[in-house]
DNA sequence: CATATATTTGTAATTACTACAATTTTGATT
DNA sequence: AATCAAAATTGTAGTAATTACAAATATATG
């Protein structure tokens, strides 16, 4: 059983082709891929997978806290592999996204009694170095 | 002139009726409301109105800066009439925004020789009061 | 092996949003 | 007031991401 395989068993996701597949793709391309593009990059490997089960498979990811559902990118959702506590920049030009780490995420979230936070997104935009010039 | 219509033209935005009541709603409801929303509030006193000028006002609206896009809810687009800095928390029970003053904006940002950060967007999710009871 | 359960697949539907061309409104000029 | 150009609005038709659902396939268990 490689690496892959066990952080899936262990987060309580049986590790099928498919879901080994997507999974491994979410953490070798560090680029916060939409759906169809893992679909696309898939698909020559793996004549029969479905855009279904790819959807399927990133939204069970979310469930169970293997993957993040990033929302920066108006268009599609984009998915990303890491689950350390990071923020996320969107080049406004080419599109790119860069992970951007934390420095210290608790103290920033006010303390209100009218709502409990559990889950704090963090989206910058702005230029890339190579849009910038 | 009303305060709303010279809002708009110091914006460099004409007062249009639609664009008034589009705005005005904005400013009068701060509930972080759909296109659609704005769309069937108004329907009925502005009978004519139609969808496509709801979604152009507020593109507008954002390109003008006296509206922000809030990219919080993974359905549609919302949009947000207060525009000093602050962030939106968002409950995953109810759907409830409710804006979330920020204390220190710049001292969290990253410096990074890589990106050049303009816009910043900070989610937060959880549970309201209400249903956390 | 047989049967139940879980997973994958493909198609059809949904829906937010946009493109675009026609219509209407506005505003300036005569 | 009439004319004309530019801007704004409207309605329809289209796009595209995502989901619903049922059939097919694979997997696990007795």
């Amino acid at each position: 059983m490689n690496s892959t395989q066990q952080y899936l068993t262990i987060h309580g996701i049986k590790p099928s082709v498919q879901r080994l597949a997507i999974m491994e793709y979410l953490l070798k391309h560090r680029t916060h891929p939409t759906a169809d593009e893992i679909y696309t990059v898939l698909l020559p490997d793996m004549p029969t997978l479905s855009k279904t089960t790819v959807y399927n498979t990133l939204k069970l990811f979310v469930q169970h806290g293997v993957a993040l559902y990033v929302d920066i990118d108006e268009r599609n959702a984009r998915f990303d592999g890491e689950m350390k506590t990071h923020a996320h920049f969107r080049c406004k030009k080419c599109g790119c996204i860069i992970d951007v780490p934390l420095p210290d995420m608790q103290s920033l979230l006010p303390d209100r009694p009218d709502f409990f936070i559990d889950e704090a997104y963090i989206n910058v935009k702005g230029l890339c170095k190579a849009c910038k010039l």
